[in-house]
DNA sequence: GCGATTGCGTTCGTGAATGCAAGTGCGAGA
DNA sequence: TCTCGCACTTGCATTCACGAACGCAATCGC
């Protein structure tokens, strides 16, 4: 069975009963049909048809792959209708990777996009690595930092991302409230573990604070959050996320500088997908109108 | 889905993750592959695979694909194991035809060869009109008289029917055994209705005994058994069937003249079957063992 | 790092599969 | 019995799909 046209062929003419039907049904020549078979057979070494004067007519053999090549025929027109709807359907599996820093913002915007779109199975891989887009581990992708140039990826821009210096309540009540920059260098930070980090605002902070003023230091963000939450030192907060946390002060407003672009990534092949598009729209809808609605 | 042939390239595609081991899969060239993986996606209007470096892995269409396409490869190849046990297995239908005058013969020889091939069907098919070969009617035909002809069919010799006359014994309890031929003008006989017959014993009937010493007519020779098994008067009876009349005397001998050769017909195409062929051999095994074994 | 390996993409020339048209066989109808 | 028409068959010209070769990018291993 090395030729599935020339099961195809044998399928029409077992249905019609003649090699000229097969062929019209085909769009191809009654020679070609009469070929398929001939191929077929001799492979097969068994014949599939008598051939008579008024057509052809199965065998036993030839009725065997009539029935398989029916139901055949059937799957492939339903995985064709699968396939195209796959297309214009918001449905199945909506996979979006980002740094976990940048998770909180996703996990509203999936979970209301699913209730506006209750067939789609969300997954939000966050991990150690990049998850990439190009090995199809990914739908939809956001990144943070310098615009991606990655090829064969659709690159659109984001929002930016607010981020201002916040600290606990108890924090201000121990320490106080700095002044201005300059009395922000007897205070107490969180921050990251890696002097090197190419955040904007770590590395504003490296240029402004001296670093043994950073005591609580980690490599994870959540860490870091909670860190400041309980009262630790003052550390960099998104302000769509300090907004969650009333025991917040904001020490700090937000600067230029800090704020770092985001962007959302899709593989071209992926990205004209109605699935794809419905969340990018509803995405950007989710961060205009805020996380509260 | 027009193209049989490119889901199975995809297939392979999405079953080995590289171009090249669906090619070398399916004895093809890598840019084949290419070919019909790009065809097969354009006609679809959806990407089945995402393509990076390391190869191509399916997305959730070329995955429903995979999927499919798996068991329609798993559904061919049983196909295949099917169809080509077929030609050397004894199983399935075995469609024989003849006249009703001969099924007498064959019903025992059918009966042994089921025996000795539990999985055949049998099927015995007489009937007004004479079932024909080339529209794979049946697989094998028993004919009677001169040999037959007809193009694509394998002709073999069969047994020569040794045909007697015969009276029951009540008949000849009444009316006595005639001494002669010429004694045979006064006695009562059974025969065929259609003084045009075409069997070698009608026509010497026809021109020895007078037709109104035909007393007995009929068109069907099951009914004329029956009027000479009655004692009705002397008919034709094969010696094969009277054997299983005790109450039957024979009242000339068979003659050469009488005997009308049989023969085995079979299409070309099935004639090489090992269905067909150990029905012939057990056939012509049980007509030389006899029908008594 | 840097070459080796792997795997995809593209171009070009060839050959096999296809379409075309004439031919043949068979059965139906007059 | 003849003719007509349908359907398969066969030889030939054409096209299109295939294979070969090269290029390129990414990864792997030393």
């Amino acid at each position: 069975m090395d030729n599935w046209d020339e099961i195809r062929t044998a399928f029409q003419v077992a249905r019609r009963g003649t090699v000229s039907g097969a062929a019209e049904a085909l769009g191809v020549h009654h020679a070609t049909v009469i070929r398929h078979i001939d191929a077929l057979e001799r492979r097969l070494g068994v014949k599939l048809f008598q051939r008579h004067a008024r057509g052809y007519t199965a065998t036993e053999a030839g009725q065997d792959l009539l029935r398989v090549a029916q139901t055949t025929d059937d799957q492939f027109q339903q995985l064709e209708g699968r396939i195209r709807g796959r297309g214009s359907d918001v449905s199945g599996e909506l996979m979006v990777t980002s740094l976990v820093e940048l998770a909180p913002l996703l996990v509203g915007a999936l979970t209301s996009f699913q209730e506006a779109y209750p067939d789609v199975i969300v997954r939000l891989l966050t991990g150690e690595r990049l998850f990439r887009l190009e090995y199809g581990e990914a739908h939809v992708a956001l990144r943070a930092g310098r615009q991606p140039d990655e090829p064969d990826n659709v690159v659109q821009p984001f929002i930016h991302q607010d981020i201002a210096l916040y600290a606990s309540q108890a924090y201000v009540d121990r320490y106080g409230l700095p002044g201005d920059i300059e009395a922000l260098k007897t205070h107490r930070f969180v921050a990251h573990d890696d002097p090197d980090g190419r955040a904007p605002f770590q590395q504003w902070l490296r240029h402004t604070i001296p670093y043994d003023r950073v005591t609580f230091r980690s490599s994870d963000s959540r860490v870091m959050n909670q860190a400041v939450l309980a009262g630790a030192g003052i550390g960099f907060f998104a302000m769509r996320e300090a907004a969650a946390h009333p025991e917040l002060v904001q020490i700090m407003p937000p600067r230029e500088e800090w704020t770092s672009p985001l962007w959302l990534v899709t593989h071209v092949d992926l990205h004209r997908t109605a699935k794809v598009q419905a969340f990018l729209t509803h995405l950007k809808d989710y961060a205009n109108e805020g996380p509260c609605r």
